[in-house]
DNA sequence: TTTTAATCTAATTAT
DNA sequence: ATAATTAGATTAAT
């Protein structure tokens, strides 16, 4: 087979990739029109009525649409990265001193922790998020709790007022 | 030399990545406690601030921090990468069928096209983007047409009404 | 179920 | 003009 495709996540490849760089890649140059029955409405329809990402039951692909995050021809996602304890703690760590490392740190730990960059770049981004939620819920709590001795003040207060 | 740091944009290490990976990395994990000045009052910041980037109106950034976007010692972003025409023709006509790849399509283009596999996906995040954005002002321009055929239309009455 | 890696949008920054 | 980064929301794997 002229194609060493893996199929990863079960999705299979409809249309080679090799059709799109042989034939759209190159002809298309030359002004070259394809018969592309599946593209017939791609500068149109798929505005963001498709966008909001439901439809878990894909429909066979052929027709429509490829134009949508989920029914995606050729491939899933990237399969979900297993840091190890190290690692996680180096990045911790790192964390610690600076929340928005640059292009030379991330690949300084990308070397050095034998990942990707870009899985630094996710872990950093992630890791801000898990930050400023656990930061919201704390402020959170710090307003109930605020509200929670207010309340117990005015019952303080009322009180009084009954015993006065 | 140990270290084959590139300084791609002009960027210098200060505090080696090294001091956080053998030191907090390391003897951390033994509950052994740093000084780290830094972390309190960062006697730094002469080498930072004459970094490649931004600060405008940077305020003395002694003591606090490099939690910020802006204010990152060791490394800035990642220098734009220049697409070739040929890299560019591809990746469009990929995105004319499938406009979210998968991770396999994605991997497979980077191969293809010499790339990082990140690149690929940012360069169909900020495709998608575009096209989101000339879809929008598309639609703006069509209610624009037909507002103003209304006012032609509108006059042409007006028009008939003073003939009769 | 909870945690978090991965993906997406939208806005922005910066080359 | 567009590559890179961010926050924020969401999806999905563990």
């Amino acid at each position: 087979m002229a194609s060493a495709v893996v199929p990863a996540a079960g999705n299979l490849p409809v249309f080679s990739i090799e059709r799109i760089l042989g034939l759209e890649g190159k002809l298309a140059e030359r002004g070259v029109k394809l018969h592309r029955p599946w593209d017939q409405t791609a500068e149109v329809q798929s505005d963001e009525e498709n966008k909001s990402c439901q439809q878990r039951h894909d429909q066979h692909p052929s027709r429509l649409s490829f134009h949508s995050p989920t029914s995606s021809w050729y491939g899933g996602r990237r399969p979900r990265t297993a840091f190890t304890d190290s690692q996680v703690n180096v990045l911790e760590a790192v964390f610690q001193v600076n929340r928005y490392p640059g292009i030379q740190l991330r690949e300084h730990l990308a070397g050095r922790l034998d990942l990707d960059e870009d899985r630094i770049q996710i872990w950093f981004q992630n890791r801000r998020a898990k930050l400023r939620r656990s930061l919201r819920e704390s402020r959170l709590r710090m307003v109930q709790s605020a509200v929670a001795h207010l309340g117990m003040k005015v019952r303080e207060d009322l009180q009084v007022d009954v015993e006065e």
